[in-house]
DNA sequence: AGCCTGTAATAATTCGAATTAGCATCTTGA
DNA sequence: TCAAGATGCTAATTCGAATTATTACAGGCT
């Protein structure tokens, strides 16, 4: 393997120091660093011969920045059962790292302990990164807590509860959203709603159960919180909000199954969640995430966190999707 | 932005200098450097409290290691459209390195010249990473001439020509695939054969159409390269070979179209290129492209070039798809 | 006391490039 | 003619960690 050249190399073949050599390079022009056209000429001619490069490492020893950024997630992101959720996200974060000239560094060493890898362990290279951006439908609090404390820079996708302090982070207004379609079923008349979901532990259920309850409330219409729903807890009501898209559309296909008609008998509404894979022929009403969005913010995000030390907040509009099953 | 923590700020907060933190830190126990038990564990608390981790720019300059690999493609790895090609490959490497340890690092920064990226530019960050791996249909010969000639490790997936050197590659092994399958043609009875496609171009094609004809002369059978083919020019050949998936597909689509059977009047085989998407349910005859074990293996063969300086070469078997076009 | 041996830790140097302070040399202008 | 200023370049330092050479000190032995 040849040597890789040095500008200490450049300079002696140039017969001048390794100092000019890299103000040449630099195109430095100031009026405290001059070099005569034909000093810079001849180094230039020196640079051209030799293909030579200056070694980023040492560059970037210089300076504190290294120009990469992190993105953890606590599994891997390429395998395909997961690269539904993720890919969106990735999509919009690897568009805006490669406009603003960052690398990605995707966390693959850290350890996976249980099965799910962890942002700080006995050595955790984290900081590997100028900063970083943290990707997954939970977070771990005590993982933000210490990320907040250690003053890394760091920005969250999803919107999260403060832990020891506020989290930057960019999110999806879901309580916005669930509260728009629950406006628009009470429009085509419906009274009786059901939420079926969790809503709680990930901030993102626990916000869309609270759109929904304020909706509700704001309308004077009943709306109960059915955790885990078969078709038969569901009597009675006429239109159904899941969370999970896959359970809507197995809503959808069990009410037809016993001949009910949807959206004629039972109007059900999906609020995006795609945790588990889900058919799309059905064409259920709800909104669309904005996920590449996200990624994209949450990257701008993160070079005003580098930047100015901020703590950015935001949660990014959904979007309402027709479909076939309210009415 | 909290300034990141140094050796020099552990030596300091534990009462020590800052080399024996770092003796500490790789855990040496030669006889020529000795550090007393309580003083170790001193040093580590503080390192556990603080979560301090080496730079590993600083690291990487000074001993040329950083358990970064870099992952180099010529176009954005994420977005949709060219998610089928690069996911099965990106999902090998990243549970290669993740068994290794190391990080994965995207060269999202890399100048996009005419939409293109390019390895080498005025500020080329190629060498950030221990190594590399590169991904994509055709990789620039100039390129891999000066990677070859800098030294920089890496290994390509997909095979290629020398370029002033062999380069180190795991590839697929096209050539012995298509030779299987006219072998299985043949013994259908079949004697006129169409090769449809580029054959030219990326090793990937040449390999095939090698393939094609090795086996057409071994057999002494007729045996035609079309280049671009319309169902017209196919005229009195009995089984096809199309290098790209959506070909085949439409080949067999036309010919339905047309009232002829498949395979009943014309075979039709597909070479697994996925260029552009194509249909599914056809059940095209061909071989399926071992991408993912070709992402571990690359990552493995990367690891031998960086700790044995060697130049790996490997092309692994694909796998026969019966389907219901060869008949 | 003087000398050696082992132990424990540190000072100094290295990696490659960027930057700052500063040293010569050459012009001007008074 | 001499100070002031411009010009062209370089020596020295910095970044953070790893390594080598070296120092400091204790205890044992003659």
């Amino acid at each position: 393997m040849a040597k890789r050249l040095t500008q200490q190399d450049i300079a002696r073949m140039a017969g001048v120091s390794q100092a000019t050599v890299s103000l040449v390079l630099n195109n430095r022009q100031d009026a405290s660093v001059r070099i005569a056209p034909e000093t810079r000429a001849r180094v230039l001619e020196v640079i051209r011969r030799t293909g030579y490069v200056a070694n980023p490492i040492a560059r970037r020893l210089h300076d504190h920045r290294n120009r990469i950024l992190g993105v953890f997630t606590y599994e891997a992101v390429f395998p395909s059962t997961r690269a539904d959720f993720y890919q969106p996200f990735l999509e919009g974060i690897e568009e805006q790292a490669e406009e603003i000239g960052c690398d990605l560094l995707l966390f693959t060493s850290a350890k996976a302990a249980g099965g799910r890898r962890r942002i700080f362990s006995d050595d955790s290279r984290i900081r590997l990164a100028d900063g970083c951006v943290l990707l997954g439908r939970s977070l771990d609090r005590d993982d933000l807590a210490q990320l907040l404390t250690e003053g890394i820079p760091f920005v969250s996708i999803g919107r999260r509860d403060d832990a020891g302090g506020p989290v930057p982070h960019v999110g999806a207004d879901y309580r916005a959203a669930v509260r728009d379609l629950v406006d628009r079923a009470v429009a085509f008349g419906h009274r009786k709603f059901a939420y079926v979901g969790a809503g709680k532990g990930a901030e993102s259920s626990a916000d869309r159960l609270r759109g929904f309850r304020e909706a509700v409330a704001a309308h004077g219409v009943e709306g109960t919180h059915v955790p885990f729903a078969s078709l038969d807890q569901l009597a009675g009501f006429t239109a159904v909000l899941a969370e999970e898209v896959s359970d809507g559309a197995a809503l959808v296909l069990a009410a037809r199954d016993r001949g009910l008609s949807v959206p004629g008998d039972l109007s059900v509404m999906t609020l995006g969640a795609a945790t588990r894979p889900a058919p799309e022929e059905i064409g259920l009403t709800g909104f669309t995430i904005p996920r590449r969005e996200m990624g994209r913010r949450a990257v701008q995000a993160l070079t005003e966190v580098l930047e100015k030390a901020a703590t950015p907040q935001e949660l990014l509009p959904c979007e309402f999707v027709a479909g076939t099953t309210l009415g």
